[in-house]
DNA sequence: AGCAGGACCTGATGGC
DNA sequence: TGCCATCAGGTCCTGC
């Protein structure tokens, strides 16, 4: 579920929280959440190291820790990180546990058990596919028009099947990618080698505008989303498509419209967007 | 090479 | 109320 404005909110609620901490027990309750090293291994070791700060690359979270490693979390669709200063009532969904010296607690979340939890060395980092193959990140540089303009060229697919790829800019998911479309008045299905230069300047305006404002409401709330200190986001007051299917458009009135791209549910004005 | 579709899981919702 | 089908914000793997 969690695109970037909602990793970007979970972190910076645990980088107020976490360093300085140090890991006491690590309590893995769902084997299939840890992807790296082994459960065992991750039980017996972890205890002992001290969080250093908080980091974040596209939808993946970091927790850099005191002996130059670092774990890495991916939330997938329904997962979540809960801090608590004292312990919380633990039910069904939540798979592993790490508690501090001081007796807070880090809970990790996931009704449909996709997330998942590396620990491995910072040097080893690359060795997380996803992660390694990232595209930049949306508010570096290296994203600008000029980039999209040389990348989607290239491309033989539709424009939101570039914005959901994780290799062309990282940290877009279907909810803010059929939210910046829409501001730039592009048609999802639209190939994306076709988009005009002007296209692809509106394309890139609308897609920083919009991860900036949801940044700045903490995050989408649909059902599950939960920021760290477990406060819903405030962005899905703000949604123009998203899930507005037969409501009008704001802008012209027309009935936004849904349909499967890229094998996802897209919304969209079949007025505004061409 | 690059893309679409299924797989991974569970729960919520709507129709009959 | 119960049963079934469908849908859900993400990625990875397979096969075309």
């Amino acid at each position: 579920m969690p695109e970037l404005p909602e990793v970007e909110t979970i972190r910076r609620g645990l980088e107020k929280v976490l360093p300085g901490r140090k890991i006491s027990k690590v309590d893995v309750r769902y084997s299939g959440s840890i992807k790296m090293p082994t459960v065992s291994k991750f039980t017996a070791k972890l205890p002992g190291r001290r969080v250093i700060k908080i980091g974040r690359r596209g939808k993946y979270l970091q927790i850099f820790l005191d002996n130059e490693s670092v774990l890495v979390i991916h939330l997938r669709m329904t997962g979540k990180l809960i801090f608590s200063f004292t312990p919380l009532t633990i039910d069904k969904h939540t798979h592993v546990i790490f508690t501090f010296s001081d007796h807070s607690v880090l809970y990790f979340n996931d009704i449909r058990k996709f997330g998942t939890i590396y620990w491995l060395p910072i040097k080893r980092m690359y060795e997380i596919k996803g992660l390694a193959c990232l595209g930049p990140e949306p508010f570096s540089p290296e994203f600008c028009p000029g980039y999209m303009a040389e990348k989607l060229a290239k491309k033989k697919t539709t424009i939101k099947a570039v914005l959901l790829n994780q290799e062309f800019v990282a940290g877009l998911g279907n909810i803010y990618v059929d939210e910046a479309l829409f501001r730039a008045q592009i048609h999802p299905q639209r190939a994306a080698a076709s988009l005009t230069q002007k296209e692809m300047a509106a394309l890139y305006r609308a897609i920083c505008e919009v991860l900036q404002e949801a940044i700045n409401c903490r995050g989408t709330t649909m059902s599950d989303y939960r920021d760290a200190t477990g406060a819903y986001g405030g962005f899905q007051q703000l949604l123009r498509v998203y899930r507005r299917s037969g409501k009008a458009c704001l802008v012209c009135g027309y009935p936004i419209e849904r349909i499967i791209v890229a094998g996802r549910g897209t919304h969209y004005c079949p007025n505004c967007q061409k």
